[in-house]
RNA sequence: GGCGCGUUGGUCAAGGGGUUAAGACGCCUCCCUUUCACGGAGGAAUCACGGGUUCGAAUCCCGUACGUGCUACCA
């Protein structure tokens, strides 16, 4: 059987980790096996709708190279894709329920609700819930006469569905990362299914759709597992019982600091990303996310896919593909982990490093024309990222190792002018003089001339190669210096030379 | 409070009755490079605790502690 998984998150804002984690495993887990993967987007709480966040997942998704096979905006065999489409179809689901007696009006307002949770409160009961031990005290129609019942919903008077869960029942099932699970519904209260506003909850919601769309696995959060029970009730109560999905529970992603799930907040405290991508939230402000802050698509998916599951092997660098292959959804941990900043920066670094400069030319471009460096000669760009990819981090570290390359850098003449001296300038001007009359400018005919032209004037390499460094570079870092030199070419890097001997002449001249 | 899930170094983790308890990040020392980085060699855990079961337990069972999730007309 070909799999469908499911996506489905809700518009209410950018998403981070966790989601886009959950979204990954689904990815992975239906592509190893050739399905596929569909993004529903569950917009039922009206008031939690944030323009934007529908277009800001199918860009994450994009950007993550896990596009869906089907989704509100492209469509599929299974339309509608967004729940608030399928709104008369919840409702029709809501009173198949209330036929069959799984499930019955209720009037309550939210004030006679709070009302009840003190009434239980005084009373001692663990169990502050609206379900079996007190639904008869309620105001629903179990409790009112058919005629009273209809008469309230013809007046329009707000009111809910709720599911009548039976208590001390046992509901069995296997999570394909928790394993073998076992339940009991008497703490499952009766979940409201069909809120006033006639939209579904969540839980009416999934079942529904899951169901439409023939989706084979359910797989979520772990937050969701206490609610599966419902869930699987509701399966039975529409006698889809053999045609309900397999679940899987995803462990959670906590905050680095301790207590509790990673959140949206977390980020701006902690000093990290949390969302994937820059995200302008009408609460926060804007906030920036992990490609902003310079991370490799390919670094990012393949940290988060190390954030509760590996191959065993230890291999940790994994490109899309191959994670494809290696996923294993019985080897997804059932326990949570700190998110580690400090670890994801080093996925990023490894992705540096492994992709070639042609591959990264995309990336690194665009902020070097931000700075507005001349890259006309790309093949020399190319060189140039080669050269100091296995220094960058993220990728505005390019700017940083690179940018003496394009622009020449106020030198840091502290580092030198302490051992400064006459010899070394004069070994400086002759090299200057050396160098204007080659005829080629190259690597190895740099390096020989100038450490021979230092043992002849009794310098250690050293001595002399450090001073041209700082010269050249501006400060102590940088990729090899002839190197350095070959690239700027004769002409900037004598200028580089000469200005340099100058600044230094100045400042200790005084 | 009730119910669920979990607990191997600071962090991520392998390992599922007999191992010197892998590996990675971070940290520290050294080597290489007369820069930084890369690369290389080292350093740091009695597997939450207490009871069992067993010749033998990080590995199985029970309890405790701790962590975490749910307990909304939010998902």
């Amino acid at each position: 059987m070909v799999p469908r998984v499911r996506f489905a998150p809700s518009p209410t804002g950018g998403l981070h980790l966790g989601g886009v984690r959950t979204a990954l495993f689904n990815y992975l887990f239906t592509k190893k096996q050739g399905g596929q993967f569909i993004l529903r987007v569950e917009d039922t709480d009206q008031t939690r709708y944030v323009e934007g966040a529908e277009d800001y997942i199918y860009d994450c998704l994009d950007w993550c190279r896990i596009p869906p096979d089907e989704s509100p905006k492209k469509g599929g065999p299974y339309a509608p894709y967004r729940q608030s489409e399928r709104k008369p179809q919840y409702k029709a689901f809501a009173e198949k329920l209330i036929q069959s007696g799984h499930a019955y009006y209720a009037f309550d307002t939210p004030e006679e609700i709070e009302a009840l949770r003190q009434k239980l409160r005084e009373e001692g009961r663990d169990n502050l819930q609206y379900g079996h031990q007190s639904r008869m005290r309620m105001k629903n129609s179990l409790t009112l006469t058919p005629e009273k019942t209809k008469h309230l919903i013809e007046q329009g008077v707000p009111h809910v569905v709720r599911l009548k869960v039976e208590p001390a029942q046992t509901v069995r099932f296997t999570d394909l990362v928790k394993g073998e699970m076992e339940m009991t519904t008497d703490s499952v209260d009766d979940k409201v299914l069909l809120k006033a506003d006639e939209m579904p909850t969540y839980h009416l919601a999934v079942v529904v759709d899951d169901h439409a769309m023939k989706i084979t696995h359910t797989f979520r959060g772990e937050e969701w597992l206490p609610s599966t029970p419902v869930h699987i009730l509701l399966y039975k109560y529409f006698g889809w019982e053999n045609e309900m999905p397999q679940f899987a529970h995803f462990p959670l992603i906590l905050k680095p600091d301790g207590n509790g799930k990673l959140s949206k907040r977390d980020g701006e405290r902690l000093g990290f990303p949390v969302f994937a991508m820059e995200w302008n939230d009408p609460k926060l402000g804007k906030v920036l996310g992990f490609r902003e802050l310079g991370f490799l698509p390919e670094a990012f998916v393949n940290m988060l896919a190390l954030l509760g599951w590996n191959d065993g092997s230890g291999k940790e660098v994994f490109s899309l593909d191959e994670l494809v292959n290696a996923f294993d959804i019985n080897r997804v941990h059932s326990h949570g982990a700190k998110f580690d900043y400090e670890k994801a920066k080093w996925f990023n670094h490894e992705w540096i490093k492994k992709l070639t400069a042609a591959e990264l030319m995309p990336s690194v471009l665009p902020l070097y024309e931000k700075e507005k460096y001349n890259v006309d000669d790309r093949k020399k760009v190319e060189e140039i990222i080669s050269l100091v990819k296995e220094r960058c981090t993220l990728l505005p570290d390019f700017i940083e190792q690179s940018g003496f390359f394009f622009t020449r850098p106020k030198v840091q003449i502290d580092l030198i002018s302490e051992k400064w001296t006459n010899e070394k300038e004069e070994f400086f001007n002759s090299i200057i003089e050396k160098w204007e009359q080659m005829n080629s400018w190259e690597h190895d005919l740099l390096e020989s001339s100038f450490k021979d032209f230092a043992r002849e004037q009794k310098f250690k390499t050293g001595e002399v190669l450090f001073p041209l460094r700082v010269l050249l570079v501006g400060g102590k870092f940088g990729p090899g210096v002839f190197d350095i030199a070959r690239i700027l070419g004769k002409e900037e890097t004598l200028g580089r030379i000469h200005s340099g001997i100058r600044v230094l002449n100045d400042a200790l001249g005084e």
